[in-house]
DNA sequence: TCATCACCTGGAGA
DNA sequence: ATCTCCAGGTGAT
């Protein structure tokens, strides 16, 4: 295997992009949608609950030719060298627009915290690997939730965020097969409609699970990745507060600079930057 | 259009 | 011990 083919779980997986992955005697086992995956890394293996092949690495990217494209930027190239075995995820639609609602104002811990309290109360329970697990709520579930039940999983002021984003996909309103079809601005305009869903977040959702990977999701820790190396290249846009036309107007110059990839790049900096800021955030 | 503020909750630091 | 502050934002004013 070469080695920028080579996937690396840890890192992988605590990049902040997945929030119901555990390590249970050496092996990741993890949610996506209705189906459990265990994921071995030495052989890298991957078995679903579901007995089926899946996709959630993203094997079928290209990385030799991705890695070769991103590192033409050199923080990211540092980035790509240091780790190397980064990956994005392709996440299960529904789940990763709830994890991502209710990220907001939050930290990793406390969202881990609230979704596996979803799962294991609107989830099915799964018996697989020996283990018992919960699959993430189907999109009824959620859409007929009680204010209550959820509110019961911590999720505070997200509660009525999460129903109404849900009643929103059961009413067939949104529509995330169409939106993984569609361009990434419109796919991006239809999410920022949802009540609960603003930039940050939807280029979240976009990103790790709607395949746009311009998606760049600038959140505290984006803007400081900028401002600390980009603060140049970047001039007059990113001292300003992330306005809504701000916003745009530096996703614009982002996809400019860092080109069609620019997903990629952001996960790696993103990384980087937490890891050299690192504290208990696992 | 733009800045400020409240918001559930849990953990860290004073 | 109790309090304040803040965390990978969003919506309302």
């Amino acid at each position: 295997m070469q080695e920028f083919t080579r996937i690396n779980l840890d890192i992988t997986i605590n990049s902040g992009q997945v929030f119901l992955w555990d390590k249970i005697d050496g092996v990741w086992h993890g949610v996506n949608g209705t189906e459990i995956l265990r994921v071995k890394q030495d052989p890298f293996e991957i078995i679903s609950s579901q007995k089926k092949p899946s996709d959630f690495f993203r094997q079928d990217d290209n990385m030799e030719k991705i890695l070769n494209k991103i590192s033409s930027d050199n923080i990211v190239r540092t980035a790509v060298e240091r780790f190397p075995g980064l990956r994005l995820l392709r996440q299960d639609p529904f789940q990763c627009y709830i994890s991502f609602i209710c990220s907001s104002n939050s930290s990793i811990q406390n969202i881990k915290q609230m979704l596996k309290r979803i799962c294991q109360k609107f989830g099915k329970k799964i018996d697989f690997d020996g283990y018992e697990f919960f699959a993430f709520p189907a999109v009824e579930k959620l859409a007929k939730a009680n204010l209550k039940d959820l509110l019961s999983c911590g999720l505070g002021f997200r509660a009525k965020y999460v129903k109404t984003a849900a009643m929103s996909v059961h009413s067939g309103a949104l529509e995330f097969n169409f939106l993984k079809k569609t361009d990434y601005k419109s796919a991006k305009e239809d999410l920022k409609n949802i009540y609960g869903i603003g930039n940050k977040v939807a280029d979240c959702i976009l990103l790790f699970s709607l395949e746009k990977l311009e998606a760049f999701p600038i959140d505290r820790w984006t803007q400081r990745i900028l401002q600390k190396y980009y603060s140049k290249k970047f001039f007059g846009l990113i001292e300003k507060s992330l306005t809504e036309k701000n916003y745009e107007s530096i996703h614009k110059k982002i996809v400019e600079y860092f080109g069609p990839y620019a997903g990629y790049s952001q996960q790696f900096l993103f990384k980087m930057e937490r890891e050299l800021n690192k504290r208990n955030w696992l």
